[in-house]
DNA sequence: CCAATGTCAGCATAACTGACATCA
DNA sequence: CTGATGTCAGTTGTGCTGACATTG
């Protein structure tokens, strides 16, 4: 299966890293403050009314002390800050500052640029059926203790 | 924009957790010894014949440093082995003993057994088109000091 | 009391940079 | 000499488990 056919996997982090690699790089070009992947994972993961740390967890498939730790490195940077949650004493919404926002908004523009570069590379069809397939409903990970095939 | 609009990364690496943390629990389940994502990477890099330390690094998109320690630690577990390069006393060739070989072949097995599921929840033609637009030259990535638009 | 949340602390691992010897 | 390779060592960062207070 080598012999040519490389793993899905394999396939799926090579794109995740032409994009990865060549945002961090812009981002970094562009004069912005170091960021990580990790950094922009969680960044990607809030909404905008704001997200608790336990719903960001979730979301980036990570533990809640993990989600914790890098919503708070952020915080520090000054591009995320707390939010008491409306509803509730007990949760805390995380939420983006000003300078958040157009940290966001710039990362979001060269995302949009990349594309355009890969349509250009692929045609505008080929990113489009990605995308398409990628947002399909996949629903959980097979569990091997429930066998089905 | 990003009001139901997720990230290309992002979707990118929820694709490929749902893969890889199916692929870990059934090869545990299976009994198989422990190993990491980084193992299986380095893994499916490998081709029959041997790969160089160097080589497997470039294909894993890290340093050589650190290809270098998880091929070690694989050939403490006995799974690959080391050999002389045949046209070249400096090099040495990394490639997979016969135990290897059979966690990789299980491996293989799992894997295309998930595709299937997928296949299953999505349609044979999604998980095709999939393959097929990961599998087209995407080329360099974008480098910020050689804008193209 | 129970479950979920936020938080602190410590530990394991993975990837990095630095350095250096060897060989084409 | 230059460049690539393999290797050792040290450092940082990321994610984990454990523990605990708070609140619904």
């Amino acid at each position: 299966m080598d012999a040519g056919r490389r793993s899905l996997p394999q396939l799926l982090g090579e794109a995740r890293r032409w994009l990865e690699d060549a945002l961090l790089a812009a981002l970094e070009a562009a004069g912005a403050e170091q960021v990580s992947s990790t950094q922009l994972q969680l960044f990607a993961a809030l909404d905008e009314r704001g997200t608790t740390v336990s719903e960001l967890a979730r979301r980036m498939g990570v533990t809640r002390q993990t989600a914790h730790k890098t919503a708070h490195t952020l915080i520090a940077m000054g591009l995320l800050e707390q939010a008491p949650h409306p509803a509730s004493a007990r949760q805390v919404l995380i939420r983006r500052t000003p300078k958040g926002r157009r940290a966001h908004e710039r990362a979001t523009g060269v995302l949009e640029s990349l594309e355009r570069v890969l349509a250009e590379r692929i045609g505008e069809r080929s990113v489009a059926e990605l995308r398409a397939v990628l947002e399909m409903p996949w629903g959980a990970p097979p569990d091997p203790s429930t066998p089905e095939g």
